[in-house]
DNA sequence: ACTTAATAGTTGATTTTGTAACTAACAACC
DNA sequence: GGTTGTTAGTTACAAAATCAACTATTAAGT
């Protein structure tokens, strides 16, 4: 018997982008969380930190788009294992710088290593223009309104 | 300053398809949410017996990836909300047959119709042909071991 | 038949997230 | 200089996800 229907379920864009996303997302995520005990937000405001330099809680926010909630509570975490410090703005005493210690970089370094080794295996599926096209068309869909 | 390293946290696959995965589902959220008030998992619960007919509750998770739990209480509330109904198998009593009561179908329905045209939105991003690649791409990534 | 293992689904305790209200600091306006 | 508004970041409480333990039922091995 025939769908009697021409869209199924398994189209749906943002079905299948989340499951791509989980599915992609669950290797790395043993990852940091094995070797580091990190959860995903945590990961993120350091892989921000170590991608980027000394950020403020807000930037990370406007870039990474996440709820400030969520980057207040990683960086305590993150601050309590002593991988980032804080320092206070001179000029505008709410803002707080952000960086990494000597021990955050390191998870960093090895992070970034994993997380590049692990890209290229997802990016070797595909013929590199397709790969490219594909991050291409992910950014375009990210910026939807 | 150019950058020391070629691989930026922004190319990374898993970030961008997470990225896109949460923009992208946010809008439909807000329909099934107003709409329905349901959840996520409820709408995929309802979305997989819409789409499929009948099916247990290992069915759905095994096709939708979901833990048991999270199917669970998710037929729970719709089957509090009148959405779905509940039959035991004769030759497995473990087992529960799941089927959409007519609000339940209705409530597809109109779901239904709604993630078609969101779908047609997004996929009007590209060529019909690179979309046609990218839903292949991430069909692809989704099963990764 | 009886013990052990496996399976479908539920429930409860803990962790994590989400939302909204909050503090503290700055800015703008009159 | 005092009121009002805005911004950076935190905290408290409710909602939801996770993980492990649980019930009930079936299957398998002996």
């Amino acid at each position: 018997m025939a769908k009697k229907d021409d869209f199924d379920l398994e189209d749906f864009l943002p079905y299948l982008l989340n499951q791509a996303a989980e599915e992609s997302s669950m290797a790395f995520q043993r990852v940091y969380k094995g070797r580091y005990g990190m959860l995903r937000n945590e990961w993120r405001v350091l892989f921000h930190l170590g991608n980027y330099g000394q950020m403020t809680a807000k930037e990370i926010g406007t870039r990474a788009r996440m709820h400030k909630t969520k980057i207040s509570r990683a960086v305590s975490k993150l601050e309590k294992r002593r991988f980032l410090t804080r320092t206070k703005d001179d000029e505008d005493r709410r803002v707080e710088h952000l960086n990494l210690t000597a021990t955050g970089q390191a998870a960093y370094r090895d992070l970034h290593s994993v997380a590049k080794t692990y890209d290229q295996k997802l990016s070797a599926l595909f013929p590199v223009a397709e790969a490219k096209m594909l991050r291409n068309m992910l950014r375009r869909l990210s910026g939807i309104e």
